[in-house]
DNA sequence: CTGCTTATTGTCCTTTAGTCCAATGGCGTA
DNA sequence: TACGCCATTGGACTAAAGGACAATAAGCAG
């Protein structure tokens, strides 16, 4: 069980930090008595942070650098002084658990557009961890289809062009989606279907 | 100039691919004649279509592999084989006309999901290459901020709670982004935020 | 034959999204 | 002082999204 800290000016914080974390505690001033089973969110503002995250990381506290706007080299830097994940302080709190996980497994979070440059830059294909998709896994084909159209961007009327299909049809299938998947509108479908970072 | 090549069953096609490349040729067949300016789309569907791929790349086309389910371990295989890129079929004309740039650069193009194995199974973050990001350059930090957490999954509502305004002025500055990054909706946003790979 | 699941579709309704037109005030610059 | 940009807000409107209730038909398993 991680214990959340939070490090930030008092100014400049988010509600979604507690509503992720509800016994997250928050601090201005940077943290010392730390340890293995912390995870400290360090949110990014000048040179000194990076210190902070080696000091941090190098006592054996998890660290994750938030960002106000985020950028290759910002996030090279962090994780190179020793943080193991990288987020925008705004993201929502299914990111932040998200990204919490993934820290506590011992892994390494970034934002998509990170990646996408991580992976080009890669010259050969790691053997790559196997993720479940369980959630698709339980939509029939035809909610997949509606699905995967709607993440792309289409509305109900596009989509049921594309499927030669009514647009109640469309709506039909995507009301068992929503429910299958526990979202709420096609927006936050987009965001379950391309694990998109919180922005 | 890359010619571009739909390899795919007669019954199996997207419009959206003659959308993206209006003069790209489509065959039910395996092509044979093809080069280094060619770009062979290859709707995966059996083990021979690997067997195409390796061939296929092996005499120098850039050949991108197209999936119905997208899966790391297909995925891993299509690379493997020599594919430079892998993608849904019914991807955007975007998201398509995105994979064929980074293709025809010599670039590998994969989806987030996949790009998340691959980070999270890479030892060591390698020097990224850095991509602009002039489009939220153009966005006043207002601007930015809305557009971010609408991007996050948010309703006009939430974000104009969550950043003390009302809903019309929300808008105001939603109408302003879309104008500014060129989508219509919020929908397209997320999209063009995250990069989203077309699903 | 029965029951279940899936796909499809309709009507009706409320809420949300997005646009158009308009306005005020603060701030910086010429 | 005047101008331009940004932030904020209102009213009014149309279109889209999403939900509730309802229905038929096909396929499959028991």
């Amino acid at each position: 069980m991680m214990q959340h800290l939070f490090f930030a000016p008092a100014h400049i914080t988010s509600n979604r930090w507690l509503q992720a974390f509800p016994s997250a505690q928050m601090s201005d001033v940077v943290p010392t008595r730390v340890g293995a089973s912390d995870v400290v969110w360090l949110l990014l503002r000048d040179d000194l942070s990076f210190t902070h995250i080696k000091n941090l990381s190098s006592i054996g506290a998890r660290v994750i650098a938030m960002t106000a706007i985020e950028s290759p080299q910002e996030a090279r830097r962090a994780l190179e002084a020793g943080a193991s994940g990288y987020v925008h302080y705004l993201a929502i709190p299914q990111v932040l658990e998200q990204v919490a996980q993934v820290v506590a497994a011992g892994g390494m979070w970034l934002g998509a557009d990170l990646m996408r440059q991580l992976v080009l830059a890669t010259a050969r294909i790691l053997p790559a961890v196997e993720t479940p998709q369980a959630d698709l896994s339980q939509l029939t084909s035809r909610e997949k289809a509606v699905a995967e159209l709607v993440a792309a961007g289409n509305s109900n009327k596009e989509v049921a062009r594309e499927l030669d299909i009514t647009e109640r049809t469309v709506k039909a299938h995507l009301s068992a989606v929503f429910a299958k998947l526990q979202v709420r509108d096609r927006l936050q479908l987009v965001l379950v279907l391309s694990n998109n970072t919180g922005a």
